[in-house]
DNA sequence: TATGAATGAGGATTCATTCAT
DNA sequence: TATGAATGAATCCTCATTCAT
């Protein structure tokens, strides 16, 4: 028994060493390339000993993904908030959650635009997976075909225009409150619904123009009428 | 005369000189990032010797802003080619240029995208001073001010999403000819004036709304549907 | 218990690489000048690999530092061991120890000599911050203001001089054993007394020239003329 | 005649080249130390390009080389000026000399005493020989052998220590005027003439100790009682 | 499991020298 | 005679990884 105990004290312990390790790592990879981050930096912030990054993680490169991942199910955490909340108040809810967390960490926000952080394309995959699963949830609830070709190109490049109006947002002072972003990116998906009847006919976006007016999501300002 | 002519002669060859290595530069650079990127790799690929690159500019970091200089200034170079064209045509020829110059090279957008590439400060400002003009001359051809807050954002964002909806639009093999991303791209671009609209109501992007309205720009063609 | 032995039993190993760095890199900066002695020369004379240099002393200038520290260290060492002779017998110690070190470790006096070999102003300072010492000491056994510029500039000078005549003393093959030196030096030293007093008369010097009368010192011995 | 003419003005200026190289290189070699002097920057400061300095010099010890012997010229020049003045007056103009160019090129002494500027053994002996040889002289006039190792050990102390006591009078600010430290020097040369007779007794310093005593040198302060 | 000393390949940079013009 | 572009060896330094303890 307290030979057990004392394993698992160990391994308590082992697993704090780890975490701080991880969570060095996200800082660091968050605010330096690759390749500018040296293991002792992380070593040095995690108050560990130098060879414990390998015993945890055997690689720099090992602990650089495993940061990624932690990152992305940060993020994802995050978004799978609201997720009960119906029609257009689910939009809401995710363009919410994904702005407030821009907000909160902005430096790990620019890296990411960045082109995932160290410009790693397995790393950047990491993410743009992310993203691409958000835009078809995104495309589900607009009833439109995840499948299509154009529908990916507009909503991608909707995303997208959303990360690099939060990043001038950011840039320009945090001019309006981060609320009435979401006000003016749900306006603008409006447009990229027309663009995606521009390009391509043959899609009925009817169904996600009338999914974008104000239904009964949560905490809407005006009526609604 | 024999003078002058012999300095020429070598200054040409030198010139020759540094544009193989800058051309080199642009190729790697575009490539992967900055410290995956060797001294060596460039001199080798520019058939130079180690020491060249050092004689001509200085530096790694040197050619480094060299090359980014280079790929802004064969993009800029790219979309002044129309830039007399009236009215929204001038924001047709604009926007058909920049799709036009991505559909060539891509490489060098994608490196564009990534943020300046080696997620150095002074390498993404020279593309964002790129960016940023872009937007004030699209911001006088839609009759909005550059100086307001809201249009910024709303017009960065906007910038972003096309730039984002042409990375998605290459990897999904260019379904259609870029031109009819002008098409889409103005569409959605509708969405962004009513977005800013929405943040902020003392501006009047009614102006703005009409020149968006099909003109009399080069070859307009109507949809098939 | 066990776990401090070994620790104790790597850091030995790990002090006496640090040693064998440190003892190579006396030998090649008391031998050549600090930009021909090469990294590789130092580690290759230690036995060690490249990067252990770096890993113990950080930098070239950092052994280097450290060396001119150890060479000072080793000349102090040896100077201190007579320190209890009373009067005149003290300074005689103090020269005989200074001497004996000479003619023993040649090369490192040469080095010194050099000014700090690398003709590096902080080496400089190493050694002549030790001299500086060793005058305010001549000048407390001799009874003169240590804070007197004159004294200072005269005494920096017998110092100075002393050195030279050692140099030439080896040059010419000792002619005669170290221990005459002394006598020479203190003979002469009468003479800088005798300037200090013409270079500012406010200055008694009296006390100084009884002090240099030959005492009671140790292992006096007539010379045989 | 007309191209003999502009053969000689070309000559002119090859030399004006040469000299103003060989000046850089006096004040750099005077400054820091050889390794860290890059031909560039003697170039540079002569205003000439790059290839010239191995036109006239066909190496960088070439003008090493060549300064080193430009700069032990003009010490001895200005100490042949006052070679005519009789007994001790022709010692304390040496010294004078010795004391004025100290004075005027503190720098370049201070190099000199770290070694012979650029620790150069070839170097060093360019200087070296030149102390000799005044060394040499003063033995003659002090009617000393200077065959006699004693002699010259001692003598060479004494010119050691007169440089080093130079250095201290300029680092403690010339708390005198220059004249004085020959009044200093020479009376503690006294003390040397006295360690010259107990290290070797069979040299008779009485001569010499009767030449120190104040002649009918030049500007002699006081009256020659 | 944890430590941190040791390793050495790889990288950027400098610089004397050459040589075609 | 003068130029300055080209060369590449040599140098210092970094750092991921290994491994004995």
């Amino acid at each position: 028994m307290a030979e057990i105990a004392q394993l698992d004290a160990r391994q308590v312990r082992a697993a704090e060493a780890r975490g701080r390790l991880l969570a060095a790592a996200v800082k660091q990879f968050s605010e330096r390339p690759y390749d500018v981050v040296a293991v002792a930096d992380i070593t040095g912030a995690a108050g560990t000993a130098h060879g414990s990054l390998f015993h945890h993680f055997s690689s720099k490169r090992g602990i650089y993904l495993a940061a990624m991942e932690e990152i992305a199910a940060q993020l994802r955490s995050r978004r799978s908030q609201n997720r009960d909340a119906p029609g257009v108040g689910r939009l809401r809810a995710e363009f919410e959650a994904h702005f407030g967390a821009i907000a909160e960490h902005p430096g790990l926000f620019v890296s990411l635009m960045r082109g995932g952080i160290g410009a790693d394309a397995e790393a950047q995959a990491v993410f743009e997976r992310d993203r691409w699963h958000a835009i078809e949830i995104m495309a589900g609830h607009l009833g439109l075909d995840f499948e299509n070709p154009t529908v990916r190109i507009a909503l991608r490049g909707a995303i997208g225009g959303a990360d690099h109006g939060v990043l001038a947002w950011l840039e320009h002072g945090r001019p309006f409150p981060p609320a009435r972003l979401v006000d003016g990116f749900l306006t603008a998906l409006a447009g990229t619904l027309d663009s995606i009847a521009v390009l391509d006919p043959a899609v009925d976006v009817s169904r996600a123009r009338a999914a974008l007016r104000p239904g009964p999501g949560p905490r809407r300002r005006r009526s609604r009428g």
